[in-house]
DNA sequence: CGGTGCCCCTGGACGC
DNA sequence: TGCGTCCAGGGGCACC
């Protein structure tokens, strides 16, 4: 599942292909990943439209319209994009299409879990950036220690606390951090916390050149091969065999040597 | 209002 | 090779 860095570069390889291009015509083969929209609503609202911004907030891409609205789209698990010329197949999992003049974008889920709306409000659910200047430790610590009881890790990756950490990179930030991922948030101490709000934008933003590079300006792609611990068989710093748990239902990794 | 647990769904991994 | 089985995994929502 795309997170953050993945979806950092999706929006920049986006730019360069959509960007002040209009949309000629829309198509809603899955009507079920309209959040509270109908197909006619949908079309009537983008078609004609150029795209005038992209951006990411979280795990949402935003497009930006000429007319003001926005265009909300979140890939949730198994979402991909596609770029490919109009006249291209499509796939039996194609759910949503943007055509522009001779390429189209299309958003392509198996589990049509895909969610698009118009409604600008979504974005405002989700938490704090965590690559945004004005994301402080002090944020960090209100996030861990307001509630008593919850581990860290299930903190990290809450989206209405800190937008966009998922299940792979947090176990790698986890692991920069040193922290094991089952102990209690709010229990962390000062030290600790110091060490999660350096090991976020570090992991983030190293992530973000990882993919960028294998990426190549496509839009397709969660490159993890870089990555530490997550889904990962030993320690590339102590060569300690690589635990797994299950926490919250969801596949955990961490170094039982570097993380306590 | 908060916490919990289920549901959405299928590709890919795995066992035989 | 091929078939059956299992299950990960973000977020929404019903339920208490």
């Amino acid at each position: 599942m795309p997170e953050l860095p993945d979806l950092e570069i999706y929006k920049e390889n986006l730019k360069l292909k959509v960007l002040n291009k209009k949309i000629t015509c829309a198509l809603v083969i899955k009507p079920r990943v309209l959040k509270q929209l109908s197909a006619s609503d949908f079309n009537q609202k983008v078609i004609g439209k150029i795209v005038k911004s992209i951006e990411r907030r979280g795990k949402l891409l935003i497009f930006g319209l000429s007319s003001g609205d926005k265009i909300i789209v979140h890939l949730m698990l198994y979402g991909q994009l596609q770029w490919v010329e109009t006249s291209k197949r499509k796939s039996a999992d194609t759910c949503l299409i943007l055509e522009f003049a001779d390429d189209s974008l299309r958003f392509v889920d198996g589990t049509a879990w895909i969610k698009v709306t118009l409604d600008a409000k979504e974005i405002d659910r989700v938490g704090p950036e965590p690559l945004e200047a004005d994301f402080t430790e002090t944020q960090l610590q209100n996030i861990l220690q307001k509630k008593q009881l919850g581990g860290v890790k299930e903190r990290l990756v809450d989206q209405k606390l800190i937008a966009g950490i998922g299940n792979a990179y947090v176990d790698e930030i986890l692991w920069e951090a040193g922290i094991n991922p089952a102990r209690a948030a709010s229990l962390l101490k000062d030290k600790e916390i110091k060490a999660l709000y350096q090991a976020i934008p570090k992991i983030l933003k190293q992530a973000i050149k990882e993919v960028r590079q294998r990426l190549k300006g496509g839009i397709s792609g969660e490159p993890r091969d870089f990555l530490a611990v997550h889904r990962k068989k030993e320690c590339p710093r102590c060569k300690t065999k690589i635990k797994r748990i299950e926490l919250n239902k969801k596949g955990t990794y961490y170094c039982p040597h570097c993380q306590k």
